[in-house]
RNA sequence: GCCGGCGUGGCGGAAUAGGCAGACGCAGUGGACUUAAAAUCCACCAGAAGUAAAAUUCUGUACCGGUUCAAGUCCGGUCGCCGGCACCA
């Protein structure tokens, strides 16, 4: 008899065996085919693993494992974004200086992850909060700033009124802090912004190249938000001021009957003089400004608006004279800040109409009620009308046609918007990235040099940003003070420091050569392992992270510094681990599940499979204790195969079907994030040898190498009190002949009419005839009536359908 | 409102490419082992009718309709849930 199963001993064991024979160190042999398995990098909380964090790095540590059975040379690495909020304002309460805190973090968080038994590189571990490593997050800003894409601007910025600092629009979430819930209002600041948007085009085109799930390249596509439409030139009555407008319906311009400026549009301050109402606007203006963009879209459910008294605006195709209005529903920062409005086929714009009695002038036909009564959006199907040259067109010809026109006579061209803005990238905070920039009277913004990077963050006594917004390195004098490194003359730094989206944007190219002093990385580890094969990470990184490091790295490839133009082959993405209830896991539901926990009690071994087996790798999952037990049950009658063990190291006849079966079954299933059907087929599998009360050792070698990669440590314990050669992870991975995937004899059902009524066993390769002959007499006389039709799907049923 | 995803037993979930719905697991029930319990092993486990027990029959993948020899799967419509975006002209 085996000695009984103990998680304890054998994880322990096998993990310092592993470490030992440096079991999973990436070699630096480019001549073997390469894999490059990633998952995002955890920002080290002081509340040490969560149950939701081995779901992915389990889920990929299969993927690693099974290809380097596969004889691929594989980078699964593993590092710390360990900059940010959290730890600061920790370290702000506890009076520990955050490096402190990261690392006690950090080495919380490691010891968690080993005793998972990850297959991780450890040597190759990164850090963004190493000033080894943000030297080079440092260098590519100044890379961009060279480029002209960092730039510093006054700007209304997202305000969160607690954190004290400016949140990128990515980071507000229903018009509040996204990390801590507190109120966000706008506010004007000098911020430093990066220009994503010279980028917009290129990513979305760079989505065609990609395997990414379908819903990832979806949301990315809205984020960037492309619309094409056409700018127009209004005229001020009487003057030659020009207003342009941006519009995607340019089709629709005859039926524009007024024109509604954003608050914030500078021509309102340019004519104050001739404006009738001033001090009715600056009012309108005022409560305008006062609003956070939340507010200005949730809480302005009925429009408000006034009119500009004074001026008035010239419809350039018709010469109609048209009101022009401010409205906060027209936003500065899209377009030109101005539209001209038409309300019969526009809502916002019948809405406002209806709401200030403009009129409403029908352009399209085709709608089932006047336009005074409905607004007619619908574009596929509408007939222009009161357009002159326009009418009798279709929408998508009109536009063509009035474009063509608008250009003709220069009042106006196609123009494509986008709604992705450039990305804030200031902070005043102390735990980030110091910004390279040194600031002088006389040169202006001037590059610390290369060869001063990286500039570390300076000591300070307190972490505690200033009220008035600054950074706490704006308090210290001695490292403000410098000179600049262009004229030598008194200059002060840039006190703000990154956001955390920083470190990340390139952290994966860091790991093909993590410790080059020269260059983020070598060009030769960058060309064998770049792109990433396999990239898995959460959904709530698909508009920040994803696309910021995919900016990044389009850059980075302009300026030849890496080889390819994406950074990630493949992207998938996991589903969330709940609470027993179905709630998201949080203290305040008192519904947390510590990893540790089950570890100790169950066994990496059975978290890992739970976790895998729990359900459909991209649904969220509730956690079931009970459902951990079934695992460990199921890891528990593996052991115990071992007593079952006979000689041989074929498979036996009558399971060399399933055994091959199964090989191709799991190996499918690992590639495409089916882990829990992979795993359900390896349970019926031991099924089997359960109901014969027997195993040759030659199932027995396979199913331990094909289970593996999911039960690490049991696996290789068991192999090795086998008394099998070497270790299961430099074992090759079991192969499958096709041909012995399908059973000689097969079960076929029988159907009249599409019911089942009967079931015959056929050699697999049997004749129609033979098939239907059997079936026949299968059914005996159940079969009546006249037979129409015999239909025969070879291996799997048949089908007789017959007339009363 | 727009975009995306999803509705299958008591529960988590299976079902290449339209071909025997409910794999695998959990919970439950019965049995074996045990002085007993736990653990373990074996069997049963969608609903209804039917039977001493079977056999057998009917219904069933949110709802209504369609295509097809055949629909969880395809098409049209309705309802519900989840996630994201949201005055972007």
């Amino acid at each position: 008899m085996a000695v009984p199963y103990n998680h304890h001993e054998v994880e322990k064991k096998w993990q310092g065996v592993w470490d030992e024979e440096g079991a999973f160190k990436t070699s630096d042999d480019y001549s073997k085919p390469k894999y490059y398995a990633l998952v995002e990098f955890p920002y080290p909380s002081g509340q040490g693993l969560h149950v939701g964090h081995p779901r992915p790095y389990t889920a990929l540590d299969i993927v690693a494992r099974k290809r380097r059975m596969q004889g691929y040379n594989v980078l699964y690495p593993m590092g710390w974004d360990a900059f940010g909020l959290p730890t600061e304002n920790y370290a702000i309460q506890n009076h520990i200086h955050p490096r402190i805190v990261t690392k006690n973090n950090v080495e919380r968080f490691k010891g968690q992850l080993h005793a998972l038994g990850y297959s991780f590189d450890w040597d190759r571990e990164v850090n963004t909060t190493d000033p080894d490593y943000y030297k080079w997050t440092q260098w590519i800003f100044l890379k961009l700033f060279k480029a002209g894409l960092a730039y510093k601007t006054e700007m209304p910025i997202n305000w969160c009124t607690s954190c004290k600092v400016g949140l990128a629009n990515e980071e507000v979430v229903g018009g509040v802090c996204e990390r801590c819930g507190s109120e966000v209002v706008r506010k004007v600041k000098s911020q430093w912004m990066l220009k994503i948007t010279e980028y917009a085009e290129e990513l979305i085109q760079g989505l065609d190249t990609v395997d990414y799930i379908e819903r990832v390249k979806v949301s990315q596509k809205n984020w960037i938000g492309k619309s094409q439409g056409a700018e127009v030139d209004f005229s001020l009555t009487g003057k030659e001021e020009k207003l342009r407008i941006y519009t995607t319906r340019p089709d629709t311009l005859f039926g524009a009957t007024y024109m509604v400026l954003s608050p914030e549009h500078p021509i309102i301050d340019k004519y104050r003089e001739e404006i009738g109402n001033y001090e009715a606007l600056s009012a309108y203006r005022e409560q305008a400004a006062r609003k956070s963009d939340f507010e200005r879209t949730e809480l302005a459910k009925e429009k408000t608006g006034v009119q500009i008294e004074g001026l008035t605006a010239t419809n350039p195709v018709n010469g109609r004279e048209i009101p022009i209005w401010v409205s906060d529903y027209v936003l500065m920062t899209y377009g030109t800040g101005a539209i001209m409005a038409v309300p019969a086929h526009d809502e916002r714009d019948w809405e406002f109409a209806k709401k200030f009695g403009l009129p409403i002038i029908e352009v399209v036909a085709g709608s089932p009620v006047s336009v005074q009564e409905a607004v007619y959006t619908d574009v596929a199907t509408g007939t222009l009308v009161n357009s002159q040259f326009l009418d009798g067109l279709s929408v998508a010809e009109a536009k063509e046609r009035i474009i063509a026109f608008l250009e003709e006579k220069g009042i106006g061209h196609s123009k494509t918007n986008y709604k992705l803005r450039d990305w804030v990238f200031s902070r005043q905070r102390y735990w980030g990235e110091p910004i390279p920039i040194v600031k002088c009277e006389k040169c202006g913004f001037v590059p610390v040099d290369d060869s001063e990077l990286p500039l570390m963050l300076p000591e300070v006594e307190s972490y505690e940003p200033t009220d008035n917004g600054e950074s706490p390195l704006a308090a210290m004098e001695d490292w403000v003070n410098t000179t600049c490194p262009c004229c030598g003359g008194p200059a002060r730094r840039e006190t703000d420091t990154m956001p955390q989206w920083a470190g990340s944007s390139w952290y994966f190219l860091r790991y093909t050569d993590p410790h080059n002093k020269e260059a983020l990385a070598s060009r030769e580890a960058l060309e064998y392992w770049m792109p990433v094969d396999w990239y898995n990470g959460g959904m709530e990184h698909t508009t920040l992270h994803l696309l910021y490091s995919r900016f990044w790295h389009r850059f980075l490839y302009d300026q030849g510094e890496v080889p390819c133009k994406e950074p990630y082959q493949k992207r998938t993405s996991h589903g969330m681990i709940l609470g027993s209830n179905g709630e998201k896991m949080s203290k305040s539901r008192g519904n947390v599940v510590n990893p540790d926990d089950i570890v100790r009690d169950y066994g990496a071994d059975t978290l890992r499979t739970y976790e895998m087996f729990i359900g459909a790798f991209d649904l969220s999952a509730a956690w079931s204790e009970d459902g951990v037990k079934g695992c460990r049950r199921f890891l528990e009658r593996v052991w115990k195969l071992q007593d079952m063990l006979v000689d041989g190291q074929e498979y036996s006849a009558d399971l060399e079907t399933k055994m091959h079966q199964t090989i191709k079954k799991v190996s499918n299933d690992y590639e495409s994030l089916k882990y829990n059907t992979a795993i359900a087929a390896m349970m019926a599998l031991i099924n089997e040898f359960y109901k014969k009360n027997a195993v040759t050792r030659g199932e027995y070698r396979t199913l331990l190498a094909l289970l593996n990669p999911v039960a690490p440590h049991i696996t290789e314990e068991l192999w090795q009190t086998a008394g099998f050669q070497g270790r299961v992870y430099q074992t090759s991975w079991p192969s499958y002949e096709e041909a012995k995937t399908v059973e000689n004899t097969v079960e076929i059902g029988v159907q009249v009419n599409g019911k089942i009524r009967a079931n015959i066993s056929m050699p697999k390769d049997a004749a129609k005839e033979e098939v239907i002959a059997a079936a026949r007499e299968a059914l005996g006389d159940k079969l009546s009536g006249t037979v129409v039709k015999e239909i025969y799907v070879p291996g799997r049923i048949v089908n007789i359908v017959v007339k009363p």
